[in-house]
DNA sequence: AATGAATGAGGATTCATTCAT
DNA sequence: AATGAATGAATCCTCATTCAT
C-alpha cells in the first residue's frame, strides 16, 4: 500500500490531472493529502457511495478544500483511472523487462499484474468502476494497454518469438484474461499465489488447448 | 431484440424473481410490462441514472405499482442479471451442443457470445455493471459459467481432447477472453464478424503463442 | 390580504403556471398551500434570501413536496410574476371600467394601483424584483400593460379624447409615474390618501406642467 | 465608456466610498482597478451572479486584496450606487443648466438621462438592483432626486413657469416617466433616438393629455 | 390491483470571508 | 500591501420508498 501511496502523494508531479496547482508548500500537502483520501474513500465506497464530505474528512482537510483543487467528485475520479494506468503499467514493466521472451514476459507480466491487483485492491476497484463513471476514461485506459499488448506481439512475432496472429484480437483476449485472473485471484481470492496461477495460466497462453502430440 | 423481450417477458415463470407473483391476468401483463421496462431503462442508462418512475413510465404504470411487484430498486436489478445469466447460457448451449469437440466449442461460443452481445448491447450492460450494484450476483454470475467451463473442460480432459491443465484457472482464462472480446467487439466496436474475432482468439485457445515446429 | 390570497389560490385554474397538475383533491389542496407559502417567503424575504425549505415549512408541506408541482425555485417565482400581472389588471379594470373617459380612467387607474400596491406591498416585491431574477417575464409582464396603454391612448384619441401624441412613449411614460408613485405612497409610505397622489397626479397627467392661461 | 471608467476611478477622492484609504501609489492602483472592476463585474452579472473572485480577476488582483479596500460584498455595490447618483446629476446638470425654463429643462433633462443610461447600460443596472440589495442606498438615491426635482418645481412654480400642483407628486410622477423611459428606450431598445423620446414625452410633460382648445 | 401524492434523508457545489505567509 | 489557501455554512434538488385512496 505504502508504495503506491507515496506514488498518489506526487501525482500532480508527473500527470497533474488535477485542476488546480497549488503554489505553496501547503497547498501541495493539502492536494496530495486529498488524493489519497479520494483514492481511498472511492476504492472503499464505490463512486456513488462515496462522498466529498468523505474524502475531505479522511483528508482531514475543509469540505471547501476539496473545490479548491478540483471541479467536481467526476473529476477527481478521473484523475484517479489515469493514475492508475500510469502505476499499474510502471509496476509491471519494472517486472518483466527482464524477460527473455514474449512468452515469459507474458507469465510474468501476469504474475505482476495479480500481484499489483492484490496490493491495491481498493484502488484496482476505481479502474473497473471507471466503465460506469466515466467510459471514456476506462475506454483510455485499456486502450493504452492494447497499444502496448500489440507493439509487444508484434515485435515478438517479427522475432518469431511467438506465433503469427491477429494481433489485435489476442492482445484483447490476453487483457481479458489478465484481468478476470486478477480479479478472480487478486481481488476475490488469494487462495492460489500469483505464481501458481500465472504458471497455469502461463501454459495455456504458451500452447493453447490442443494436446501436446504423443511421444513415439 | 424480439426475443431477448419475450424471455424477459415470461421471466417470471422460470426464475420467479419478482417479490409478488400476480393472481390475476391484468397483474401478470403489470408485471411483465414493468421487467421489460426495467431492463430497457437499467441497461439504458445504467443503475444509479436509472429511477424508478423511468421504469414505471415506460411500463405505462403507476410509480406505485413498481412496488407492488418488486421489493426495491436493487431488487430487480439482481433478478434482471439472474435473468440474463439463463439467457445467455442457453443462446450459447444451443449454437454450441453440436460442436465435435471443446476446442471447436469454444471458438464457437465465443462467436455465440459476441453475436449475443452484439444482439443485446443494453441489457449486456447490467450485467457488467452488477459488479458495483450487486457484487454477490455478479460473483454468482460468474460462478455458474466458471462451473461449467470446469465441467466441460474436466470432461474433455478425460476424452483427451485437450491438454491437461488446472482447469479452474483455464476457466477464468477462458471467461475473461470471452468477457473482453464481447466488450471491444461486441458492445464497442463493429469493425470485426463474430466469426472473424472467434476464429483469430480460436486460434490462440487452440494453439497458444508457442510457434508451430518447423516442418521439415 | 384575504383576496388577493384567494386568488393565488385559485391559481391553477385560469393561469396552470405551475408545473404538474394535482390529480386528487388533496393535491389541489398542497398546490394551494404551496403557491401561498411560496408568495409570502418570496414577498417577505426576496428572491435569494428566500428558500425551498422557508416554502415548504409556511406551507406545511415536505420540502419534496414542493418538487411534486414545481420544476425549480425559479419556476415558482415566473408564475408567481405573471400571476400578479393578471391579478393587477383584474384589479384595476374593475376600477376603471365605469371611468367616463380616458383622463378620468387614467386618474383612477392610479388610485386603484396605488391600492393595489398597498393592500399587496410583499407581493408586489415579486414583481419588481423579476427584474434581475427572471428578466423575460419582467418584460412580458410590462408588454401587455404597454399594449392595454396604446389601446387605450389610441381609442381615446380617435374619439378626440385626448392630444394626439406617440401613444407608445406616453404608455410607458404613464406607466413609470404609476410604478413609481405606487413605489412612493404604496409601499414605502403611506402619509397620502391613494385619492389624494391620485388627485395631484392627475392633474399633472391631464394638463402637464403648463400654467394655465390667464383668466382675462 | 471612458467617461465613466475615469470616474470611477477616481472616486476614492471625493466619496471614499471605500473602506480603507490606501497610502501609496501602488495601494491607490490597486483601489482603482478593483472599483472599476466591481463596476464591470456587478453590471454584467447582476449582484448575485457577481463574485469576488471575479473582481478581482478582472482587475488583475489576488483574491485576499479586495478585502485590504472594502469590508464586503455588499459595501463595494453601495459604494457604486452612490457613486452613479453623483455621475447620473452630474451628467444631466451640465447638460440642463442651459435651460431657458423648467419645462424646456426636463425635456433636455430627460434626453440627457436616456443618453446617459444608453452610455452606461451595465452600470446603471447597479443603481436598478439596489432596491433588492441595499434599499436603503436606493431610497436614498431617490431621495435626492426628489429633493432636486421639488426645489426646481418649487422654483419654476413662484417664478410662473409652471402650474401650480403638488410639488412633491409630481416630481415621484417625473423620475418614474424619466426612469422607465430610460429603461425602454435606454437599456431595453435603441429604435428612438433620445431626443424624439424627448420630444414625445416633453409635450406630455408639457400639455398633459387633454386637447389642445379648438382654434376657432 | 392500481394510483399518485407525500416524504425527507442525502449530497454536491458555491462563495464570502479569514488568515498565515 | 499583496497573496492565495483554507474554511464551512448554506441550499437546491433528486429519488427511493411509503401510504392513503
Amino acid at each position: 500500500m505504502g508504495r503506491v501511496e507515496a506514488k498518489v502523494g506526487a501525482m500532480h508531479n508527473a500527470t497533474s490531472p488535477s485542476n488546480k496547482v497549488p503554489r505553496t508548500e501547503r497547498g501541495r500537502r493539502t492536494l496530495a493529502k486529498l488524493l489519497e483520501a479520494a483514492a481511498a474513500e472511492f476504492g472503499e465506497r464505490g463512486y456513488h457511495e462515496a462522498s466529498i464530505t468523505g474524502i475531505t474528512q479522511r483528508a482531514g482537510a475543509a469540505l471547501g478544500s476539496f473545490y479548491t483543487y478540483f471541479d467536481s467528485k467526476e473529476q477527481v475520479f478521473r484523475a484517479l483511472v489515469s493514475h492508475m494506468g500510469h502505476l499499474t503499467r510502471k509496476w509491471i514493466a519494472e517486472r518483466v523487462e527482464s524477460a527473455p521472451n514474449r512468452i515469459v514476459a507474458e507469465r510474468i507480466g501476469l504474475e505482476a499484474f495479480i500481484e499489483f491487483v492484490r496490493a491495491h485492491k481498493d484502488l484496482y476497484r476505481i479502474v473497473m468502476e471507471a466503465q460506469f463513471v466515466a467510459e471514456d476514461a476506462y475506454r483510455d485506459y485499456y486502450a493504452v494497454f492494447e497499444e502496448a499488448y500489440r507493439r509487444n506481439l508484434a515485435v515478438a512475432g517479427e522475432r518469431g518469438e511467438i506465433r503469427p496472429g491477429h494481433d489485435e484480437v489476442r492482445a484483447w483476449a490476453l487483457i481479458g484474461m489478465n484481468v478476470f485472473l486478477g480479479l478472480r485471484y487478486g481481488v476475490w481470492d488469494d487462495s492460489l499465489s500469483a505464481a501458481e496461477v500465472a504458471a497455469a495460466a502461463g501454459d495455456f497462453m504458451a500452447f493453447g488447448l490442443t494436446p501436446a502430440p504423443k511421444a513415439r
